[in-house]
DNA sequence: ACAGAATTGAAAACGATTCCCGAATTTGTT
DNA sequence: AACAAATTCGGGAATCGTTTTCAATTCTGT
């Protein structure tokens, strides 16, 4: 529906390669300004927020919940789930580590949740919690 | 270590009284604050939010956390109803609102990633973003 | 009724995030 | 290269939800 141009800057590339450079680690936007500022890098921070919220929305990177403080961000590795839109994520919360799960069954929660409750999921911003195999 | 008395106050019970009134529904520190706004009922909002809290600690009232809005919180009934253990919630990104959900065949997927995926879902910390029936 | 401890409420402080808006940048088109 | 339109930028102000401050009040056990 809405399919407006993404426009390639400076600011959201410098950003991007920053979150890549620190995989698997939870960055805060708050992380991101201080270390942009360090650089003595030209970006502010509703630049900062608005970039990393577009990059949750192309699911390139997740964003988590942080009882009680900031969100977090993290790089979604290129171990790419070809379609960010077909491929779901999963935390542990033991390992922290990021699992990516492309699955047609568990499509099929996207039908449930849409058809008997009416609720239309979007897999880019949701990611289950739980326990991976070995940290249980 | 830390056991210092609980004193029980007229603003405490009014509160636990407002949530026991309407089990399982999400209630927000700002609903509390006008809904007794309204009954002009004398509670001053900081002790709304104290309280909140210590009922949280005391594991009389559950709270739940998603990105983007204020924490819900409900009241966890001695009937209660399975408890929230087996209940799934939904952020509408629309709306904000925080939508609550016992469907067993999404608990499905909870036994579907275990066995499949080896991943065990913690419902309580996993919230699915996406739109409500009437965002959409 | 007393003393000490805990709670209260109003206002201020606070941190995280979003909004505003004029300037700058990017893109596709001549 | 020059242009116009769309998008993004940044700095500061504004907003939101929550916590803290502090003097006054209320609760508890004795």
């Amino acid at each position: 529906m809405n399919e407006r141009q993404r426009y390639k800057t400076k600011q959201r590339e410098i950003l991007l390669d920053y979150l890549k450079s620190v995989p698997g680690v939870h960055v805060t936007a708050g992380d991101v300004c201080e270390y942009f500022r360090r650089q003595g890098a030209a970006i502010g921070q509703s630049t900062v927020y608005r970039r990393l919220e577009s990059l949750v929305d192309e699911g390139v990177i997740k964003k988590y919940v942080a009882t009680g403080g900031s969100a977090c961000f993290e790089y979604v590795g290129e171990d790419a789930c070809e379609g960010p839109e077909r491929c779901f994520h999963c935390k542990c919360t033991g390992c922290g580590r990021l699992i990516h799960l492309h699955c047609e069954d568990l499509e099929e929660i996207q039908v449930h949740l849409l058809e008997k409750h009416g609720f239309m999921i979007d897999p880019m911003r949701t990611v289950f919690y739980g326990l991976c195999e070995d940290c249980r």
